[in-house]
DNA sequence: ATCTATTCATAAGA
DNA sequence: TTCTTATGAATAGAT
């Protein structure tokens, strides 16, 4: 229909497909709206262009339609987005509900909101609240004998690098003590004295050198 | 188009308008597919019958074009099905997460979960215990408070109505004596000494009765 | 936009 | 239902 016969294919030159855009979604929508009512039948269309642009039709209303549609979908469809908000809603609510049975346990735990509480319902709250502590405290305990362990693992390691060290420290003072000897037997009264001092002035320094005592309260 | 030209309007003929209502379905969804291939669009059509049989055209996927649809028109509807389920599902993974920390905090104030906190931690746990605590002992001392009220209440009421008991016996007591004494002026020995031993017995009686004593621990 | 030659859709009949 | 076909409608390409 037209000047000539056209084959049903992409129209690549941009203007002609615009125009032919336009020409047909008319004439589409136009014979939608005569089938409604020649055939009393409720109809849309929707269409997307290349371009993103909508372009609706509705006999009646695109709303109510597409509600019939999800309505008339929904037993073979399991999910279609109002059925689907439903599920989403309800689940919402149940869990506010929880959260707020919660918050209330929760505040009167940490003595909110007691005034409606009875005497039976306060001792209750009161033994959590006990057992909590005794957990707490027991859990505090294991940690702080962890650490102690630990320490005392250190502790041990440090005194034996301490034992080293003195065993270090004595070697040389011997070495140091010859090498003293053979300078004096062997040079000038000077340098003997020179030597002697500094070997004092070591040795003192050693003797106040203790292995540190590691305390825990 | 046609043997005759027809008007656009309800077709009577039951028949008839089945068979055209076939006709142009067809020839609709025939002219929005060309539509789509010509001119590249997206183009979806749902078509309710008068006997409410829905048929569905889609180039592509009518899920997917209604999504893009509702997308498309989500600045100007405030509500469309989907918009809707997006909303109230971010809410309910809100609810849940929220929902999912208040239960931590719970079962560790409750003692559990311990394993992977720090001391400070602990002791700020243990602290809001002992808040608790002390709040919930300081509403039971409330409640037995006014309980004690109540009841000191109730010993004063009692108390005085104890002592007006004692006033009206008194009093009986008195107009008793003073008959007695008419009685054994007036009359014969018999009828004295039965009203004596009358009397006397009701006196024991009357002595045996005091007011009780109300004492709370 | 508007026009028109041409093709297409379809109403009515078989 | 399906096929046929005369006819009016839709529209491609030109203006």
């Amino acid at each position: 229909m037209g000047r000539g016969k056209i084959s049903i294919e992409r129209i690549d030159n941009v203007t002609s497909r615009q125009v032919t855009f336009t020409k047909r979604r008319k004439g589409l929508f136009k014979k939608a709206k005569e089938l409604s009512i020649l055939c009393d039948a409720e109809v849309g269309i929707i269409i997307f262009s290349s371009s993103g642009k909508v372009y609706e039709f509705a006999s009646h209303c695109m709303q109510s339609l597409l509600q019939r549609y999800y309505k008339a979908n929904e037993e073979n469809q399991v999910l279609n987005p109002t059925s689907e908000a439903q599920l989403w809603k309800v689940e919402a609510e149940s869990l506010r509900q929880q959260l707020e049975d919660l918050r209330m346990n929760s505040r009167q735990l940490l003595g909110e909101d007691l005034s409606e509480l009875t005497i039976e319902h306060l001792e209750t709250l009161e033994n959590q609240l006990e057992m909590g502590t005794k957990a707490i405290r027991t859990r505090k305990k294991e940690i702080f004998k962890a650490k102690i362990q630990d320490l005392n693992k250190t502790e041990i390691l440090v005194h034996q690098e301490n034992m080293e060290l003195h065993k270090k420290i004595n070697l040389m003072r011997q070495e140091m003590s010859e090498l003293q000897k053979k300078v004096s037997a062997g040079s000038g009264k000077d340098d003997q004295e020179g030597a002697e001092g500094g070997a004092s002035s070591s040795k003192s320094a050693y003797d106040s050198y203790d292995p540190i005592e590691l305390k825990l309260s």
